[in-house]
DNA sequence: CGTTATTCTTGCAGAATGCAAGTAGATACC
DNA sequence: GGTATCTACTTGCATTCTGCAAGAATAACG
């Protein structure tokens, strides 16, 4: 007999945080991605990088990665169809040559423009309905689950599951 | 000249809220992931559908999908894993016989009892710095955004881009 | 009945992803 | 200087996921 019971209604997807967070984002991506992805041929890495780039010029793959959400092999990978479609170009780093830095080309920031005019219209239309006290307030509150997350995804599932029981002790193959 | 100019700074990624919503539920959702995967052989769909299965029996795909934000396609694929691996069984439908029903077996209860516990304490920990004021605030604002996310991804991005102006109007190969 | 609509499933091609290994350059140490 | 190690990024390949066309089974309708 386990020491903890898992709970007996065992989770009510729709009501639990992190798949709401979800739902609302996935919407809200995908009505971008249905923009961008037929006009102006990118993918989800692509934009995202794009973004990031116009944003900083300069940027390495390390930091895009980092502020992208993205993993190393996906950003080099989209900076690669960047490049080749005309969007930014590469530039060997001065002080450390294994880091090439990034930026956008006036085709790029054209594109990024309008997928970002197109974004922050999104944006607007999402937390349109707020008061501008309850959007200082969502701000505020994004923030902390921001840091919360972080912490659960450095600190992985173990030191969440402690002391949970462990009903299915089985190994896959 | 466009009538109405992009933005200078195109877009802080990393304050887009769409963005930021998405980031919060990927750390958590990999974190979570990362422990379904490996000990029960489950993908994101699977789980989601198990999910939803234990807490309505009796569902049909159609339901499914809606409650789980999955397309028809992954329902169908991910019931055969959770029917070929013994965690759920499915019923043809007495009064419609197109619409089996599907059900968890006491292995599946077990599993997504097990997925549940920690799937819960993720969220505690993830809200768990809130007053009850504020979860309860945020559970509304959610709310709200899920509305409004709905609105958009069923009006799609052109009536968002009313008015927009189009820098590249040409069409991709 | 025959026709059309649903509901779900299957197959397959193309895209995305994860990971092992590789390259180039920087850094540290003798 | 030489060389061993480390870092930053890239590449290739196998696996997995996804999107979509087409199909099967059943229901609903006239």
């Amino acid at each position: 007999m386990p020491i903890r019971t898992p709970p007996d209604r065992p989770l009510a997807l729709e009501r639990w945080t992190p798949f709401r967070l979800f739902t609302i984002a996935a919407r809200v991506a995908d009505t971008l991605g249905a923009y961008y992805g037929p006009r102006h041929g990118l993918n989800r890495a692509a934009w995202r990088v794009l973004a990031v780039v116009a944003d900083r010029p300069g940027v390495g793959a390390g930091e895009i990665a980092q502020a992208a959400a993205l993993d190393p092999f996906a950003v080099s990978r989209a900076i690669r169809q960047l490049v080749a479609s005309g969007l930014a170009h590469r530039q060997a780093g001065t002080t450390d040559r294994r880091r090439a830095t990034v930026a956008v080309t006036a085709a790029g920031a054209a594109v990024i423009g309008d997928i970002s005019a197109l974004a922050l219209r999104i944006e607007a239309e999402l937390v349109g309905g707020l008061t501008a006290r309850e959007a200082a307030l969502l701000d505020r509150l994004l923030s902390r689950l921001d840091d919360a997350s972080l912490r659960i995804a450095a600190r992985g599932w173990r030191s969440a599951a402690d002391g949970m029981p462990m009903p299915t002790p089985d190994e896959r193959p």
